[in-house]
DNA sequence: CTACCGATATTCT
DNA sequence: GAATATCGGTAGA
């Protein structure tokens, strides 16, 4: 494997931009993974050096190398120690991010869905991205896989500006209030919006020229 | 709605 | 060695 962006084969096109310009564009993509489709119904982008609260943000460990590699691989970190969290990797060439997959409507594979997480609720197989990890049976070979073509389906037409809505990140201390999260407007497997404790308001993004 | 806590790999000092 | 964490389940107001 190589390092250099222009060996890069090109998969995915779609995703060599900025993960806050990419996110919006998987909402209402169909996801298949492990045995089971779904559709994503919410998601949170995270960048490299200029956004605190990314895992990239101080560079290239073992754990976040993933989110320097090509668009279109799947970055799997384990969460509190417990929770399988999924994202696409996306960014420009030669920087790093990726899109957290946060939520999502199973809409096949349930039966398989189901007996991964026991005694959910249908709405709440895939709602929020510990449970979505688990419903799509993610594990510690998971990280580093490409994402074939036939896997992700992006929403085609795309969706109206309407339909999308966006608010400030979940669960981070740092920079939570890039309004980076964007979910489907109304969908009732998108996950309820929880705020870090002790989240430090971002600085001005943009200062007047 | 809010608050706490389990659980442990990774990162930082 | 200590602190942190892209969370989820549960308890209680």
């Amino acid at each position: 494997m190589t390092d250099w962006p222009e060996a890069w084969s090109g998969a995915w096109p779609e995703l060599r931009a900025p993960a806050s310009v990419v996110a919006p564009m998987l909402l209402g993509a169909v996801l298949s993974w492990g045995g089971v489709r779904l559709r994503l119904t919410e998601v949170e982008a995270y960048e490299d050096v200029e956004d605190p609260g990314s895992h990239a943000a101080r560079g290239r460990t073992a754990r976040v190398a993933t989110m320097f590699d090509e668009p279109g691989r799947i970055y799997c970190y384990l969460s509190h120690g417990l929770h399988r969290c999924l994202n696409v990797v996306a960014h420009e060439p030669g920087r790093a991010g990726a899109v957290l997959l946060r939520a999502g409507e199973v809409v096949d594979g349930l039966d398989l869905a189901r007996s991964r997480r026991p005694g959910s609720s249908d709405r709440d197989l895939a709602r929020g991205p510990g449970r979505l990890g688990a419903v799509l049976g993610a594990d510690q070979v998971t990280d580093g896989l490409m994402l074939g073509r036939d896997q992700l389906g992006l929403a085609d037409p795309p969706l109206s500006e309407q339909a999308i809505s966006r608010g400030p990140r979940v669960g981070l201390r740092l920079a939570a209030d890039r309004p980076w999260r964007y979910w489907l407007t109304g969908e009732r497997t998108v996950s309820p919006y929880r705020r870090h404790a002790r989240a430090v308001p971002d600085p001005p993004a943009e200062p007047p020229a």
